[in-house]
DNA sequence: TTTGCAAGTTCTCTATCGGTTCTATATTCT
DNA sequence: AGAATATAGAACCGATAGAGAACTTGCAAA
């Protein structure tokens, strides 16, 4: 997300407008308006402003867009250590909704540089790995990951669990961390590696 | 960070009213408002002043930016989040320094309102409560607990240890989370507590 | 389909702001 | 007295800001 401080004070006072306003308009406004709104009296000016702003990350795109000009904020006030907490991971369910926020506070320590989010974790499938019921797992959003690594792991496209993974010819194998359960054995195409674990929080 | 003692009296009072005005202003201060507001009339002579703050380190470059003198304070910007890192606690020995930064970011989700600390964990006592070797806890700063909590005991003064805690008539109960290890029994003059367990973090 | 207009884009030109660099002069301290 | 410190003021120039014109493009009405 964009940084303050790079912005001028004009552009700043566009921003700060925008946001102040933002129900007010029904589309987006045009330059036009925003110009009246403002004060001034020249489109390419605005349009300068704009640019900037768009530059720095506040404001969408409009490439070319007509017509209910697009200067949509952009800006979720997702701060940058809130992740999105997607919800909760139980062993051979699809990842259920859960109540509470839907982001959450997680520091720069537990996570990676890539697009992550949180999981909170349901059942005792990894127990011996340190990872209870309840807590919560920080994952790095990708498709891929080492042997060895603790991934959300996606089953036929339907179950979604937590193991860790062992990637053998033809074979992928989830493994529990829980003595009473058993690894599973799978051929490749059924399973999708959603993500893997980099961070784990836990509330006493 | 800059030496505070090589500043010269003048340069120490813009210093100061840059620090007393942080959040005065809504942009960084320009030159000739300095000016105005320490009672000078040469933007040239600000300008000596404000290049030897940057020279010593406490006023951010501002290479022909406009409105460019911002403070250098690393005050803001140790976040209410850090808290201390004071070591390592591993069973039956003092809590011993470790390398590395001495604070370290902790999500309010996971600390208490009381004041709080950090601990790394070393060795596998509490594995069964999923606490791993290299773990960091975070310790809320008291000195009793509730029976079944996880705190951090000091015994005969001397040895540190993280274990569950059970306090009986009589006798205080320290057990490990590990089915190898024994729970200790001591009288409640040789067990001191110094704070329970409110949260836990993981790097992978 | 054509056509007109609304609205975004790209220019140039201009004014002002504000940091930078001088020189010259005063003040203070050793 | 001489050095370090301060101040004033002028000249310079890049950055910011706005105006306005010309061009392009998407949408919709004719």
């Amino acid at each position: 997300m964009g940084n303050y401080d790079l912005l001028t004070r004009r552009q700043r006072a566009v921003l700060d407008y925008l946001r102040e306003n933002e129900d007010r308009f029904v589309d987006a406004p045009t330059l036009d308006e925003l110009c009246d709104a403002m004060g001034l009296s020249s489109r390419g000016s605005m349009h300068k402003h704009v640019m900037a702003l768009i530059d720095t990350g506040f404001v969408e795109p409009m490439d070319r867009k007509q017509r209910g000009v697009r200067l949509r904020e952009s800006a979720e006030e997702v701060g940058e250590r809130d992740l999105p907490l997607l919800g909760a991971i139980a062993a051979g369910r699809p990842i259920e909704a859960i109540a509470g926020p839907d982001v959450i506070d997680v520091p720069a320590s537990l996570r990676s540089a890539k697009p992550c989010y949180v999981l909170k974790v349901r059942g005792d499938s990894m127990i011996e790995d340190g990872i209870l019921d309840g807590d919560y797992v920080v994952i790095e959003q990708r498709g891929n990951a080492n042997n060895g690594d603790i991934v959300v792991a996606l089953i036929d496209e339907e179950e979604a669990t937590l193991k860790r993974i062992l990637q053998r010819p033809g074979e992928i194998v989830l493994c529990p961390a829980n003595s009473e359960m058993e690894a599973m054995h799978f051929t490749p195409d059924r399973v999708r590696i959603q993500g893997v674990v980099v961070g784990q929080m836990r509330q006493y």
